[in-house]
DNA sequence: TTGATTTTCCGCAATATTGCGCCGACCTGC
DNA sequence: GCAGGTCGGCGCAATATTGCGGAAAATCAA
């Protein structure tokens, strides 16, 4: 299970309800914590820091979109709403007070867990594709543009930068300079084979912490360079 | 007028259907493109890359399961899935194909609207709700298409503040020329990457304490622009 | 329509980056 | 050890990219 450590938040006043629903919820692997009121979840809430919060609307003292309204204003924690009332008004009322999504009861646990998970996926790697390469002490943040040896930020030229990540794609392989002419460079390029070495030593002078003894940018003699840690 | 240049594509054949929800979607200030086939989907999706995609399930060729894969191969863009069957398990396999959300119809154009905002809401730092963005000294009010500067109100003009709030939509992300003319100048603009560097310098004369020696929109060589604190 | 603001386009200058030749060092098989 | 091929370091000239000022064109409001 991948998710394991996952805590949701139920707020549910219907005892029958929420037990049906921490079962289902369990069945996926999650931990499940439970409020029968909005002030037991606010209290809760911040005890227990959960990942996705359930909330009725239908609840004693405050309201669920009372709730909502007020988790927002110091979280951003994904939000899911569950209700009998199937109006529009009442869901895009909802959805406004911050919810992520909205539910109408009675409603099938399968769907329950799967709108629950694809919430989870939106979340959890932060910001869409951020791939984050690490090979030891270097790190590749291809989104920002940006290599970090061993926490500093370094300063690396468009096609140093290309080359990098190409061989950061896969690594471990070993890259002919052919193939990286091609991929860098473009199909289309026209040049020596003797270019990639130019473009690995500046990159090394860079990437490496001792330029003489490699050990990120290597070179496989007769065959071409590799990336490793 | 937050999401100003928020564009959605919306895949469905049935013509009577895809007229009502483009008009409600341009509603709400959207741009909307429509594509009658997965085919024409994926075509018009690499074309004008579209910040929400709206599949109807029952779609001539392949259908919205496949394509919603498809999609997810290569990109994180926010699916929404709307169709006619409501049968629990196909809900669970849209979910499970990669969509952020589904409806069944009949829906409300109001409700399918407000999911949409949501789905916004969570993946783009500048939606309407979240009320401001802070770099260092400079803040963005989304909501009310304010920029201040060390507290100070700027006066931005369209274009400017268009560029600045796609640069924020993910911060410390690089964009390049080209996908910021797509976005804010709309996929369909024809004219050279060079305007954009006209804009961000005009933007730096406003957004920058010292033009000279920017801080918050920082150039990367060789591939484009950046926001930062 | 006029006038002001905004957007677009063009060319120049400063600077960073790239491509390439040359040479010496190294590795490998004999 | 030696010969042939491969690789790395250095520096220069060509090129590309960016910033900038200013002029033309388009847009908007009165």
């Amino acid at each position: 299970m991948a998710d394991v450590g996952t805590r949701i938040l139920t707020v549910e006043d219907d005892e029958r309800i929420r037990t049906a629903v921490k079962l289902a919820l369990e069945d996926e692997g999650w931990t499940v914590d439970e409020a029968g009121s909005g002030e037991e979840a606010i209290e809760l809430f911040r005890r227990c820091a959960p990942d996705v919060v359930l909330i009725d609307i239908m609840l004693p003292g405050i309201d669920g979109f009372e709730l909502c309204r007020h988790l927002r204003k110091t979280s951003d924690v994904p939000i899911v709403m569950v209700t009998a009332r199937v109006d529009t008004h009442d869901v895009v009322a909802g959805l406004e007070a911050g919810a992520d999504d909205y539910l109408t009861k009675p409603f099938a646990p399968k769907e329950l867990s799967a709108r629950i998970r694809a919430l989870l996926r939106r979340i959890r790697p932060m910001s869409p594709g951020h791939a984050k390469l690490v090979f030891g002490d270097l790190e590749i943040i291809a989104d920002e543009g940006k290599v970090l040896l061993a926490g500093t930020e370094l300063h690396l030229t468009k096609t140093e930068f290309r080359l990098l990540v190409e061989l950061a794609q896969s690594p471990g392989r070993v890259f002919s300079r052919e193939s990286l002419l091609d991929k860098v460079w473009g199909y289309d390029y026209f040049g020596d084979g003797r270019l990639v070495d130019v473009h690995i030593r500046r990159l090394r002078t860079k990437v490496e912490a001792d330029a003489a003894n490699p050990r990120h940018v290597v070179t496989v003699r007769g065959l071409g360079y590799r990336l490793q840690s």
